[in-house]
DNA sequence: CACTCGTGGAA
DNA sequence: TTTCCAAGAGT
């Protein structure tokens, strides 16, 4: 555990002043906002990125503005609003974390992390989110862009590791301003920095308000040396057929009839029938009658 | 721990 | 066009 040079105090002033300038005004984080509105903002925006959920947030609160609102629709609901944010079983555990609230903690978002870590579809980023952006905690977030923020600035890497480490997290702890409020609001500066500035790719290190002080830049800004990181594949994979079904059950009002599916991925009848029994299985869909699936009720 | 799970925009 | 990857969670 070296000290840091210069101080970690200095590197809080810049980051901080840079975000009080530089931040973008999402809804969640104006001081109105409730918990719940952080809460379905943080479950969103899930490796799903900010500009596609931000009308989705909007019409989602307009909705269901608090838990008990969502709790009292079906799950079905929750995945047809969900639309093409991606991942739908999300909104699925995003329902039942919303009625876990109202049956556990008389419909609020709970402030302790330990709580909010046993509600489905929350691990510990969200939890720590939630706990820091809602209610300012003093508490230890790492998310990617705060991960690598870290690795360039401190650790002197072009990127972090595939997964993440023990020594990220206790750096990450280490780098957390002692004062509560000024923790809640460093976290979302540096994820916000991630975000807009020390970006994966072609980081824009101009606008850095620590550029001078950025391990990675001093070294020269060395290309990535770890292991090769596997790419997502999609063409023909059980997510691509997944998604088409579930596209045809959420523009349904109406169950949709087995042929209908069928047509919706007819190269290969044993993956489509396995991709649905899958989607059943994960609770996104349910057969109506004999031959027909609708999004549960 | 490695793998799976959607979707779409930007490089 | 292809590739990358975006506020992760669950198994």
């Amino acid at each position: 555990m070296s000290t840091l040079d210069p101080p970690l105090a200095e590197i809080h002033r810049r980051v901080l002043t840079w975000y009080a300038s530089a931040g973008r005004d999402l809804p969640w984080r104006e001081p109105g906002c409730t918990p719940w509105g952080v809460f379905v903002s943080e479950v969103m925006s899930q490796q799903t990125p900010v500009a596609r959920v931000e009308p989705a947030w909007s019409a989602w609160m307009r909705r269901w503005p608090t838990p008990a609102d969502l709790a009292a629709d079906s799950p079905g609901e929750a995945v047809r609003m969900w639309d093409r944010l991606g991942y739908p079983r999300r909104a699925l555990r995003l329902h039942a974390a919303a009625t876990a609230m109202v049956e556990r903690h008389g419909g609020q978002v709970p402030a302790d992390e330990e709580a909010l870590l046993a509600l489905p579809g929350v691990g510990a980023y969200t939890a720590a989110a939630v706990a820091t952006f809602a209610y300012g905690i003093r508490t230890t977030v790492v998310d990617t862009n705060i991960r690598r923020v870290h690795a360039r600035l401190v650790t002197g890497d072009a990127l972090p590791a595939a997964t993440l480490t023990r020594a990220e997290s206790s750096l990450a702890t280490s780098l957390l301003p002692e004062d509560d409020a000024e923790a809640a609001t460093w976290n979302v500066a540096a994820m916000e920095l991630g975000a807009l500035v020390c970006t994966a790719r072609s980081p824009r290190c101009a606008a850095c308000p620590v550029e001078d002080l950025c391990a990675w830049r001093r070294a020269g800004s060395p290309a990535y040396d770890g292991p090769a990181r596997r790419g997502q594949a999609w063409a023909d994979t059980d997510r691509q057929v997944r998604g088409r079904l579930m596209a045809l059950l959420r523009e349904s009002p109406d169950p949709v009839a087995a042929s209908d599916l069928a047509a919706a991925w007819p190269a290969d009848e044993a993956k489509r029938e396995r991709c649905l029994a899958s989607l059943i299985e994960d609770g996104l869909v349910e057969p109506v009658g004999d031959s027909s699936y609708r999004l549960p009720a």
